[in-house]
DNA sequence: TGTATCTCTGTGAACGTTCCCAGAAGACCG
DNA sequence: CGGTCTTCTGGGAACGTTCACAGAGATACA
């Protein structure tokens, strides 16, 4: 396969020595800045370093000192989530600032195929990462079971059942849900229908018991449809559908402010007027929110705080601490839509 | 720091050897899946290693194969766009795609500060990666100089001038940027202007040039307004101040879908009809762009095609090829917004 | 029977670091 | 002057693999 690779043998600490004349005990100390080096001895190492273009090899220092100071990110998500839930890109940039604070650095992993997650299990096994953020894992995640096996510090993001018994930083969904569903029955609606998403995963099906809490005796299950995945083609059609099942339908919980976007646009081309005709309701609080007109009332998720606390977890066992889940704060913003 | 770290100390190749009664050898043998083994010892192996629960330290290989078999993908982006531009998620899953069935392990590093920019260069320079695909560079941009300097095998999305000699997978944005606006003055329009962004990056400054080029006698400076991001705010924004300036205004190339989107909400408010009073055609063709009502006319950028690509390129030169740039082909997507 | 070939196993050396200990040299003190 | 302490340097050992080589035993063939 490699044909003529004729890369140069990098430069290694000895070298550094030779062209010092000095030990390679001493190079070490300089590269990693210990004191009880001279200040003569300091010069020519550096200069020696500069000369033969010298730079660590880290694979050698992982083994020595059996750690990587690099955490894994998982990101287990379908192809098209990756490319319209903003939530993902605020988790990463969350996580990234608390381990980059700690000298950590952040190494994301997609999985996209079973050969992409034989070969990220492999990856964190092998010791290349010294934690794992895991984020929208389901039930029976291979992952997660190999980060089990072996001891991994590790947490999860969100708080998938039949997943090993990890920390994790969620939200509590049910809870949100209910809320939020309570309150758009607050504005007076009769007949209100739920385009429910991604029932394989926690948050999808905790969304779910929250509208039915909420909804009580007027809980109708003709009213609900159900999507796989939380995308705004989803809204589209599920508001289609509603408005199929019962025209008069005048208030609508979306699972996600993605589908929430689609469903209004069904809406508008169905001719009824959001909110006067029919509310709608969101959840996530992404830039979908902002950009609808009218603008969308949605729960607020700080995706961000949950991409930091997972990191801080992850800290935390690293440093000998238990690492106890935490459920963060959820919030209403209410704003045009209903 | 750390204090009561208890982690056990993890089974060795030479543990397995023990507990099979044979030696390291053999050991590796079976691991790595070599033939001269016989079936009688394999399966002792396989046995002791179940028993004693071994997993490969992949440092210690790296460090005597002297390659890791990985291959870093830098994003360097803005906050903000991490969200928004769904380009990312797309060359991501591009790159992946490739890299996956040549068994490399993608591993994405993500840069949001200088101290990240540091580590991160270490981690290129430490022989953690085999090879690097550099995404959204600017010009002096300190990664592509530490790539450049280890020579490690690596390749841009976009081809950004002032950085390094390195192979790229780009597309022609002037030229498409031409393209888009000739047929958008095909349509009879009189009074065009443009919504510019990021033009501290080829991208930007290319889609300018193109729309500049297009224009040719009618270009009017005054009708060109300009924003750091390629976001639906820039776009909302700069319509209404292209408004402002020239009320008589009946077409607007936006720099990409999301400005266009921005703009096409800002445009409607106004009071002023899609594509009957205005004409509008953006960049990128993301989900934006079937999203919008009319939906957008714009330019098809193939985002998974310049990651795959890229990744190619990288491959290549792992295997002693030269790996030459490559620009891609786009294509106008003609809808209803002009 | 001798020899060539194939299959299988064990072991020393190497990869490039860090850690630890020994020891030299000088400063300080009683 | 003898002892202790501090500063600085060198080098052996270890981290856990893979690789190359040597050699044992079995088989095949002339």
């Amino acid at each position: 396969m490699s044909l003529t690779r004729t890369r140069a043998r990098r430069a290694t600490i000895n070298d550094v020595a030779r062209a010092a004349g000095l030990s390679r005990g001493t190079v070490s100390r300089v590269v990693n800045g210990e004191k009880y080096v001279s200040e003569e001895a300091r010069q020519a190492v550096e200069e020696a370093i500069a000369q033969v273009g010298y730079v660590r090899n880290s694979a050698a220092r992982n083994l020595v000192k059996q750690e990587s100071r690099a955490i894994g990110l998982i990101i287990h998500e379908p192809h098209s989530l990756l490319f319209e839930d903003p939530n993902i890109g605020s988790i990463l940039l969350g996580a990234n600032e608390v381990l980059s604070k700690a000298d950590y650095q952040l190494v994301s992993l997609i999985i996209d195929s079973d050969r992409d997650s034989r070969r990220v299990a492999d990856y964190l096994r092998g010791g290349l990462v010294d934690g794992a953020v895991i984020i929208s894992a389901r039930a029976s995640d291979p992952i997660a079971a190999a980060v089990a096996e072996i001891g991994l510090p590790a947490a999860f993001v969100g708080h998938p059942d039949g997943t090993p018994d990890l920390p994790y930083a969620a939200i509590n969904n049910e809870e949100a849900a209910r809320n939020i569903t309570g309150r758009l029955l607050g504005t007076g609606r009769q007949r209100v229908g739920m385009i429910a998403s991604a029932l394989d995963r926690d948050s999808g099906q905790d969304r779910l018991a929250g509208f039915r809490a909420a909804m009580g005796g007027k809980f109708d299950p003709a009213l609900v449809v159900e999507y796989p995945l939380y995308t705004y083609a989803a809204g589209l059609e599920g508001m289609q559908e509603l408005l199929r099942r019962e025209p008069a339908i005048d208030g609508v919980f979306a699972a996600s402010d993605a589908v929430a976007a689609g469903a209004m646009t069904a809406l508008q081309e169905a001719g009824r007027r959001v909110p006067e005709d029919v509310g709608i309701v969101g959840f996530d609080d992404s830039s979908w929110a902002l950009r609808c007109r009218p603008q969308l009332s949605t729960v607020r998720q700080p995706a961000d705080l949950l991409g930091s606390t997972a990191a801080e977890l992850v800290l935390a066992q690293l440093n000998g601490l238990p690492g106890t889940p935490r459920v963060l704060d959820t919030t209403i913003m209410w704003r045009g839509s209903a």
